[in-house]
Formats: structure tokens, C-alpha cells, sequence
DNA sequence: GCTTGACCTTCCAGTAACTGGAAACACTAT
DNA sequence: ATAGTGTTTCCAGTTACTGGAAGGTCAAGC
């Protein structure tokens, strides 16, 4: 198998493939005679793998946890949980923060009136505080 | 005012009220006889205005056009009702998919028992899926 | 006058996680 | 033989800064 093939197996991109074996990311893939490298099924596993953590948020550095985890034939569950639970809260903050960004830049826009004239309470909504 | 009493009035860092001048963002503050920056209110106005954009999510290329409409007396508030509302539908959408992920994430750390064994049902849901 | 320390300057490099593109080689089909 | 696609490496660019080095400036204290 191709990098085309096995990447669009994974849902990445070859280029995006080919990084994770650079990084060290993935083990690098096996060459062809000419050159090219050659990924079988287990390899393709590890790209799914690694595509999914990335979506749902884990850093490259988490992913490389994971993944050390996901071959570890030894691993506890309690570990894995541990990395998840980090990161399901850290998903929690970035909701909040997102809510009260979204009903605070949602309320000046409910007040601008949007038509031609300059005033404008986002514009004002935007300049009027200091530091904090 | 020198540059550490700006930004700090501005809430940003020294090197990130240097950064903003150098790309562009805000205007190239004046310079003392010996070349240290002086800001005055107006050039501390705008870096609060962009630290505050900033912090509403805004891209600094969509701070520099805030920052235009900003300056701008015949601004018209359509113009700046688009720019904030195509925001709004982009924190919205993050929002859902935040919201979706973690449900997923939170499914998969509630099934896992966290205990010293390996089987873990995070690294399954993980694995699992192929692309899409 | 001199030193100390805080502040300022410029410039270069690094961060995260890729993505784009150039130049050159490989493979497949006609 | 040639065209077209796939693959290789390597370098640069993206976003929005941040860290650090090397050196100039300023105010206070002795």
C-alpha cells in the first residue's frame, strides 16, 4: 500500500502521513525497492488512530501518549482514563469560555442597529475596557 | 509613556504591543531622542481595542478591519455588524462541535473503569472508526 | 563620577501542526 | 517513446506571538 492509498484509508493527507512518520509520530513505514514507502494494515491502524485523537482535540504530544498506550500491552485502563478526563475538562473550560464570548459579542450585536450610519455599539463595546 | 506602561495599560505584553506596530496593526508609535517608543492615549486606545477584539476571537487580519471601521467617521455599523455577526456563526459552530466531542469523549471515559487492567474502552472508540 | 539595575532597542529563533511548492525520480498505459 | 500521475526530499510559509541574546539608556545611590 501507497502513501495515497493508506493515508485515504486513515482520513489524512500523505502529506500529513508522511509528518507523523518524520516527527516520530508513527514508526517510519517500510520502502519499496525504489524508495517508496510501503505501510500494511497495522500501520493504517495507527494513522486511524492518530487521526481520531487529533479530532478530538489531543495534542500531538497526547497523541504520542496514546499511541505508546494503545500498543501497551500492559497499560491500565486508569491511565488512559487520566489523559481523557484531562482533556474532557479542558474541553468543559474552552465550552465556557466559549458561551460567555458568544453571549457577550451576541449582545452588541443585538444592539448595533446595522445600517449606514456610524454609531455603534460594538465598535464601543470593543474599545471601552482596560485591562482585566 | 514608554512602552511597558502602555501595553501594560492595554493589557498586553511589551513584545506583543512591539509586535502589533511592526506587522502593522497599529500605527508606528513616535520615538524619544534616544529611540525609546512613546505612546500617547490615542495609541494606547487602539491597542486595547485590538486586545480586546483579540480576545473575542477575532483574526488579527479581522482586527485590522475593526480597527479601519474603527477609525473610520463614516463608517457605516452594517459594516461592522457583517464582520461580527460572520463571528457569532463561527463561535456558534465551534460551540456545537466542542458540544459533540464532548459527549463522544465523556461516553467513552464514563465506559472506561479505570482500573489497572488494559482493557479500555477510550482506546477502543479511539481505533475504531475509519475515515469520514 | 561610577556602578547597579531596570528598562529599552534590534534581531534571530522557536512554537504547533501542518500545508504548499519546486525539482527530480518512478510507475503505468498507450 | 511519451504522457500523466504518484512519489521522493527539502525548504518555506502559515498564525500570533514568545524567548533570548547583545547592547544602548536612564535614574538612583554612594
Amino acid at each position: 500500500m501507497n502513501i495515497s492509498a493508506a493515508s485515504k484509508a486513515a482520513g489524512l493527507s500523505a502529506k500529513t502521513a508522511r509528518y507523523y512518520a518524520d516527527i516520530g509520530l508513527v514508526p517510519a513505514p517500510a520502502r519499496s525497492e525504489s524508495g517508496y514507502r510501503s505501510y500494511d494494515g497495522a500501520s493504517v491502524r495507527k494513522l486511524i488512530f492518530v487521526r481520531r485523537a487529533r479530532e478530538f482535540g489531543f495534542s500531538i504530544s497526547e497523541c504520542r501518549e496514546l499511541l505508546g498506550l494503545y500498543e501497551d500491552r500492559q497499560r491500565s485502563s486508569a491511565d488512559v482514563k487520566r489523559i481523557a478526563t484531562r482533556r474532557l475538562a479542558e474541553i468543559a473550560l474552552k465550552q465556557k469560555e466559549l458561551q460567555s464570548l458568544h453571549d457577550e459579542l451576541a449582545h452588541l450585536v443585538d444592539a448595533c442597529k446595522g445600517d449606514d450610519r456610524p454609531d455603534c455599539p460594538i465598535i464601543d463595546g470593543l474599545g471601552a475596557r482596560r485591562a482585566g
